[in-house]
Order: C-alpha cells, then structure tokens, then sequence
DNA sequence: AATCCGTGGTC
DNA sequence: TGACCAAGGAT
C-alpha cells in the first residue's frame, strides 16, 4: 500500500484491509472482487491485484522467502520492496531505495545530475550508506531511520539540515544546494480527455454498473456505463446517441478527475426509470444504491456516482 | 528506456 | 489554482 502513498492516506486502509484479511491465507483464498473493493480509492490497482497473487505465491510456497532475491521473485516486489521487507522483517543488512533515500543520498554526495537518469547512480552510492557497524546490526532501524530523515528533516522542499545529524558529511549542504537536489527533468505536459457517465436508477432503488477490462486504466474495476474517453470535448446530442439506453437523460453537472498522466472530465446525465430492461443490464449488473459502497468504485467514479445521485434526489424532492 | 498506472495532501 | 510529491512495479 505504501507503493507511492502516503502512510496517512494507507493508514485507514490498511486497519480496515488486514481486519478484513488476517492473514496471507486468508487473503489468498478470498474472492478478487474483494480485495479490489477493499482497495477502491486508493489508486494504482495493480498493487491490489499483485498482492492477492502475491499471497497465494507465499501460501503455494508454504511461507515467506526471507532473503532479497526469493522476494524479488514474488508478484508486485521490486527491488525497492524487497529490500524493505527483508531488512525490516528478517534482519537482511540491505538499503531500501525508495524516493526519500534518493533524495538524502542526492543531497550527502551532491549529485546535480537530475532524475530520472540519475536513479542508477543514487542507488548505487545509496547501498553504501550502512557500512557502518551500527547499520549492519540493526538493519530494519538503520532502514526506517533513513525513511525518517527523508520524510522529517531532509524533505523535500525546505530540509531542517541545522536538525540534521548528517550536517558535517552532507556535500549537498556544503556547497549550499541541498534543497535544490535532486534535480528533476521537466515532466511531459498532462492532456486532457473527455467523456461522458450514465446512473439510471430504478423504482426499486438499483443502479446499474459495469465492469472494467481486465488490462490497462482501472483494470478490473466496476465503473458507471460511460462513452469513451477522447481528446476532444463531447456534444449533448453525440453523448446522448452513444446512451446505454433510451431514457430522459438529464445533465447532473460535471466531474474533474486528475490521473497521473491525463485530466479527465466527465459529463455525468441521471435518468429516474422504472425497471432496467434485459438488454439494459447484459452489459453490466444491478446494484441497490446502499450496496454500490461495498464494489470496487474507484475514486473518479465514486466522484460521478455522489453528482449523480445528489441530482436525482433533488429532482425528487 | 520510456510509459503506464491513482489519489490526496501540501504549499 | 496548480505543480509537486509520496515506503514503486510491470511491461
């Protein structure tokens, strides 16, 4: 969960997570919706889809790999991880890399050769900072102390370096750059898409849901029936042709949605109808509005289902 | 190697 | 408001 996630934004997740999967076994034996809809709103589901396959991996092996390399192997642990679980968990004298040691090892050597291509080189001058015989005999402290120098003192826009016990090595601080490293290549500007979502609800009170495909944005998540998402802005009348079906669609406003690598806007239109034919649901699945909290909404969705539904009450009063 | 993959907080 | 950033990994 702590995969490019705050540990205030994971904390409410992980107690309401392992409350719900105890132990490896049982999330290994749990249903994939489940842990999808567990995961719902946190973002980057391929995590969650990694660490079902990744508890079934430990089961089939009959238990944890404790050194760096058997880790590696498991779904969803990359080197960083690895190394973190090994040196917190089993004791394995290894420097997980994550972006707050990039950061300190940038600012203690100095590197001004920015990120990305920097990333080789910092980690490799990163491995080398617990030569000292303290590190090496308490690597979980010496890992999760360095996790709390990046995130406390040596952050990330105005480093604490008169608090920092590294002052007097620190040539980032020496030469009076340390808050301007690490250097970062400019980012490719964002795009923005455009699209369209439907939320019909029936007399009985369900709404109707689809399921995502399998790869690729939001995989495997449920979302409201919607046009596709393009560059260029949609038409009241193109949305209302592309509707999953006939209905009198009303606009219930729009929804703003930053992804990492697009902002999405969504034209949300409600319909109150009477009963959802069968050819309206062989695309999708009926859910009573109560239940839709409990499926795997992810947050731009959940985002169009609360305007949706504020406007369908509205229109009822 | 470069791209894709979410979301919420912060300044 | 917007740009940056977070206990990164897979392809």
């Amino acid at each position: 969960m702590l995969q490019q996630t705050t540990v205030k934004a994971v904390a409410p997740y992980y107690l309401r997570f392992t409350e719900k999967f105890p132990t490896v076994q049982a999330l290994a034996s749990a249903d994939r919706e489940d842990v999808l809809a567990a995961w719902a709103g946190l973002g980057y589901y391929s995590r969650a889809r990694n660490l079902h396959a990744c508890a079934q991996a430990v089961v089939a092996l009959g238990g944890f790999p404790q050194d760096v390399q058997g880790l590696r192997v498991l779904p969803g642990i990359g080197p960083y991880t690895a190394a973190a679980v090994a040196a917190i968990a089993f004791g394995v004298p290894v420097v997980p890399v994550d972006g707050n040691v990039e950061r300190v090892t940038a600012r203690l050597f100095a590197i001004t050769e920015p990120l990305p291509p920097a990333r080789k080189k910092l980690a490799q001058l990163a491995i080398t900072l617990n030569a000292d015989r303290e590190a090496q005999e308490r690597p979980s402290d010496f890992a999760q102390a360095l996790f709390d120098l990046g995130s406390s003192l040596c952050s990330p826009r105005a480093p604490a370096c008169g608090l920092c016990p590294w002052q007097g090595e620190c040539a980032g601080h020496k030469q009076g750059i340390a808050a301007e490293l690490p250097r970062k290549l400019p980012k490719a500007e964002r795009p923005v898409r455009y699209g369209a979502a439907f939320l019909a609800q029936d007399a009985a009170g369900q709404i109707l849901l689809r399921k995502r495909a399998e790869k690729g944005l939001l995989a495997a998540m449920t979302e409201l029936p919607g046009t596709e998402w393009r560059l260029e802005n949609w038409s009241e009348a193109e949305i209302l042709q592309v509707a999953p079906f006939a209905a009198g669609w009303k606009l219930a406003g729009r929804v703003k949605h930053v992804f990492t690598h697009f902002t999405l806007y969504l034209d949300v239109y409600v319909a109150q109808i009477k009963h959802f034919s069968n050819q309206a649901v062989s695309d999708g699945f009926l859910v009573p509005v109560e239940c839709v909290k409990d499926t795997a909404l992810p947050s731009v969705m959940q985002k169009c289902f609360e305007k949706g539904l504020s406007c369908l009450k509205e229109k009822k009063s």
